[in-house]
DNA sequence: AAATTAATACTTGTATACAACTACTAATTT
DNA sequence: AAATTAGTAGTTGTATACAAGTATTAATTT
């Protein structure tokens, strides 16, 4: 499994043509590529390097990794260098715990309102699900575009926040689930009939319904995570890998 | 009311003598002084001056701005300045609805040990606290570090960096509490009882108690705001004043 | 006189030289 | 040979000159 491209060059041969993202722009990609495992746990990012293939200063690239850090992705140290996070398994399943009770709070306070562009886009969403063939990647992607989108059905900018920050710092273990094509399959097929549902609460204008939906479909995930740790490593918690490097490596 | 001070270098006199501070401590410094409105909503906050307070350049003042603007507390704006951040009444019930809403979570999933340290500075508080005199400066700040003790029961970092950031953008609010004497007593008194009960729990090892506790002094809080708004500016929200400044000037 | 425009002072954003620190390597000492 | 030390390359942190943007003021035009 090709974890970490040696240059980050070919990942951003897309956007060569206009050269000079924003520092917004600039994070939101770096995010992805350490959130879908492009840049893997513990690899070091060179504050120059960075700088050289967004074609910026390093001013800039220090904003960023600033922020990556406030959402705990990144961990600087002086001297040293900045390295993507690792997150053990203790952690990883307090997070899930924190997110699922999360959507209860979304559930509860959460008043935004549908509207007919929000059904247009899980309905075009769903059109590009059915109809692609999926790599690992590119579900990847996917199942993120599709978070994106449900965080603005949250109306609370700090609900949105503290939701995004979570799912970022988990997101990363989907992966795990994907080794096989076999899973490959089968999440896409899991993907596939959320959507089904999640439209369907969405036409309804139940934003309440929709985020349920989203929630028994992170405990299914969480529930298969833990079967795949103790399939593995078995019940106790101690004797396993701690990170997500070393369970990937095993 | 004196809320702004002309120049920050009176509120930074006792640190002269030391006069470099770390990046972390100029951030809770300036924190501090927002939340606790020695620096009012809409305040500009020149990098240059700041940096001339605090001994450093730009760069640190800069780091300092970007943590508070992540944190809601500070908005820059290219070209003009950075400003202190304004709340309006209808996101402060928000705020407040998900402050009360994750005290229940970290009620259900919180799984911190009590030691006999926690006592011992929840006992020293309470000493400091029954045998002072407080001015609403000094008040505040103490139940800012009150605040900021019960973060530490809490074993979840995500759970207390959001529990936090929606503390520092409500207090401020507390303010409005105290413009007289009297309430100033009142809030002492109510901050008394609450210690003599956060102490019961604590002793008994029992941090769901004491969370639970600090839940409804929250909600008692909330209530009086609410009660303070409508006597004020009457029972629909759309004809008051919606910003903090707007109330204190009234 | 009013409206528009240009000029100016001031602000944040960026690039970059240098300082502080780390980690590895090679030379030196024991 | 092992341990220690000094050196060196490479990293992030800080200070600062300059670029880009804003907002006020003064000059100009109508």
């Amino acid at each position: 499994m090709m974890l970490n491209t040696p240059s980050p060059i070919a990942a951003l041969s897309s956007i060569e043509a206009n050269p000079r993202l924003s520092n917004e722009q600039i994070l939101q990609h770096l995010r992805r590529r350490i959130c879908t495992l492009q840049l893997a746990p513990s690899t070091k990012l060179s504050e120059v390097k960075l700088a050289r293939d967004y074609y910026v200063s390093r001013t800039p690239i220090r904003w960023v990794l600033n922020r990556l850090e406030m959402e705990g992705l990144v961990n600087t140290r002086h001297g040293s260098g900045s390295y993507v996070t690792d997150v053990n398994w203790q952690e990883l399943r307090s997070i899930y715990h924190l997110r699922i009770d999360l959507y209860d709070t979304v559930i509860r306070l959460n008043h935004y309102t549908i509207n007919d562009k929000d059904v247009a886009w899980l309905d075009a969403f769903q059109n590009t699900v059915v109809s692609s063939q999926w790599s690992s990647q590119s579900l990847s992607e996917a199942i993120m575009d599709l978070f994106e989108f449900s965080s603005t059905l949250i109306d609370d900018p700090y609900l949105t926040q503290f939701a995004s920050q979570l799912y970022f710092n988990t997101t990363r273990f989907w992966w795990l689930l994907h080794s096989s094509k076999d899973a490959l399959d089968t999440e896409q097929q899991s993907l596939e009939t959320e959507l089904a549902q999640l439209i369907a609460a969405l036409k309804l204008g139940q934003t309440d319904i929709y985020f349920a939906i989203r929630k028994s479909y992170l405990m299914a995930n969480y529930q298969k995570l833990q079967q795949l740790y103790q399939a593995n490593w078995g019940l106790d918690k101690t004797t396993g890998p701690t990170n997500l490097m070393k369970m990937l490596d095993e």
